[in-house]
RNA sequence: GGUCCGUUCGUCUAGAUGGCCCAGGACGCUAGGUUUUCAUCCUAGAAAUCAGGGGUUCGAAUCCCCUACGGACUACCA
């Protein structure tokens, strides 16, 4: 029982790579880390007409932000290459081949027009067609046609498919990690295509072929999978390799946030979420569909986030670094029932990673922003700045709204608070204010935040009404983290030039 | 239509072998406190008749059956 753990992320290079897939990486990579496994990488680019270029480039680079490394693949090479199915086209035909001379497979010649009629005829009748154990007999194939028609029709190289040729009777036993025992009545199958007309293996017959020859201990997938399981479990049996058949693991959906289906490549920008790792602009339409790194979350966070649908630990926490997350990992608390994405969990998530950054970590990334403002401050100052306004943050992004008071002056006033706060000895307070800033010499922001208060105090003046207005004609608004770290920060001069031109401009 | 999978607060979920669950945590929400303000933080609260109905049992969210609802799949797509 001693196997040695080789799993995969097998995708499909037609589009950039969704969530959902991120977290079926995410839980192999977990899987394979916690047990000392393989991680591979393997491009299943069976049908050349969905091929997308840069797709497969895109979920490298997104499963690489992430932190989702591969010990074999298309990128790095490994001992089972080439990893691409494309490359490995050759190797296909003949396993196709020895389920034919096996009796578990058959051509077929049916057009796909002929096809799509029989199809309508069933559909006009309100049932529904499927070539299977019970309509093969009354269509065109190796089973129904003479040897020497067949021979022919090959000599003539008509186009043709091979088919798998499911059993009549017997049933099929999936044993799913996630599921358990599944079980599906073989001639409720039907006969699917494993060889296409092109010359390149279905996705069905490349796949268990390739997850053999890799030596693939478990197959860690999206459910949408579970209903094709059985004809997969057939194929190791039909080629022999049932013995080493991998185990199955299939995966709760990801679900749309509102109403209901699965998440969807259109949902996100519609619901205000990106749906996608990194941004992705479509080669065609050149349409733009955004991305969690460019909406400033944290790949830790990101990671968390989707760890956590449709997983936990069973205990209360809540925040897994990668390494936690490897630690703590197990199929069987991997829940069954499909996940609805929620923005408002996955912005909590960034924040909390977002905390742990340094304020010099966060000056680091704040830079460029600034930078493009055309505002040129030291990395130290600005550290000092992003220590204060930390805490109130959910996003890098919003460390300009949080702090734009720090480069520039108001240039409006919070209504509001002037309503509430602004009286007619406003100003004239103010102007006792400036004077007392005026008076340190080297500015001493502790002394003066103590004058200040003991001229309130001593002129029996309300704290909050002084303290607020003061607030808002150096920062505009009644927000914002401790006042006189505030003007500590711009300076005194910077600070009297703002009060005098609050003064100036609020008027009752 | 057929096959398969699923169903605990709005959302993510806890809930081995039935009793400690008139169901716990987190996000969000509401209220109070802290703060000169906002945010943070702290405290409290509302929020699931465990999809519904039948059983089994002294006792069921937990076992069985039925129904409903939701989802996936049903391509020479993966």
């Amino acid at each position: 029982m001693e196997r040695k753990v080789r799993v995969r992320f097998a995708p499909s290079p037609t589009g950039p790579l969704h969530i959902g897939g991120v977290r079926t990486a995410l839980y192999n990579y977990l899987f394979a880390r916690q047990l000392g496994g393989t991680m591979i990488l393997r491009i299943e680019d069976t049908d050349q007409g969905r091929f997308v270029p840069g797709a497969e480039a895109y979920i490298i680079e997104a499963l690489s932000w992430l932190g989702i490394q591969f010990d074999e693949g298309v990128h790095v090479g490994g001992p089972y290459a080439p990893y691409r199915q494309s490359d490995r086209k050759p190797l296909y035909r003949q396993y196709a081949d020895q389920l034919i001379a096996d009796g578990w497979a058959y051509y077929a010649f049916d057009t796909p027009e002929s096809l799509e009629e029989t199809r309508k005829r069933y559909e006009s009748e309100k049932k529904a067609f499927q070539y299977d154990v019970f309509t093969r007999n009354s269509l065109v194939n190796s089973l129904t046609l003479s040897a020497e028609d067949v021979s022919q029709r090959l000599a003539d190289n008509q186009a043709y498919v091979i088919r798998f040729k499911m059993p009549e009777t017997g049933e099929v036993v999936v044993n799913d990690l996630i599921r358990g025992r599944v079980v599906v009545h073989s001639n409720l199958l039907d006969d699917k295509v494993l060889f296409k007309s092109d010359g390149m293996p279905t996705y069905h017959l490349a796949n268990i072929v390739d997850d053999h020859l890799m030596e693939i201990s478990h197959v860690i997938r999206g459910e949408e999978w579970l209903p094709s399981a059985p004809l997969h479990v057939m194929l190791y049996r039909a080629l022999g390799w049932e013995s080493t058949m991998p185990e199955f693991a299939h995966l709760p959906l990801l679900l749309k946030p509102d109403g209901n289906g699965k998440l969807s490549k259109r949902d996100g920008d519609r619901l205000g979420f990106p749906v996608f790792p990194i941004q992705w602009q479509d080669p065609k339409t050149a349409e733009i569909s955004s991305g969690y790194r460019e909406s400033g979350y944290i790949p830790e966070a990101v990671i968390n986030m989707l760890a956590f649908l449709g997983w936990n630990p069973g205990t209360t926490q809540e925040i897994f670094s990668m390494e936690e997350l490897i630690h703590a990992f197990s199929i069987d608390r991997i829940s069954k029932s499909g996940a609805k994405f929620d923005v408002e969990k996955a912005k909590w998530f960034n924040q909390q990673y977002l905390r742990q950054l340094s304020a010099q970590e966060l000056a680091v990334l704040f830079m460029p922003v600034l930078n493009e403002k055309g505002i040129e401050i030291e990395l130290s100052k600005l550290a000092v700045i992003c220590d204060l306004v930390k805490e109130r943050l959910s996003f890098v992004k919003d460390l300009w709204e949080q702090s734009c008071f720090f480069f520039t002056p108001p240039t409006t006033y919070d209504e509001q608070l002037i309503k509430k706060r602004w009286k007619e000895d406003t100003a004239s307070h103010l102007q006792q204010i400036i004077q007392i800033l005026e008076k340190h010499q080297p500015f001493e922001t502790m002394l003066a935040h103590d004058n200040v208060v003991a001229y309130i105090q001593d002129n029996g003046l309300n704290m909050g009404q002084i303290m607020n207005c003061l607030r808002l004609v150096i920062v505009g608004a009644g927000t914002g983290p401790d006042l006189f770290a505030i003007i500590n920060t711009i300076g005194k001069e910077e600070a009297i030039q703002r009060i005098n031109k609050g003064i100036a401009s609020i008027k009752l």
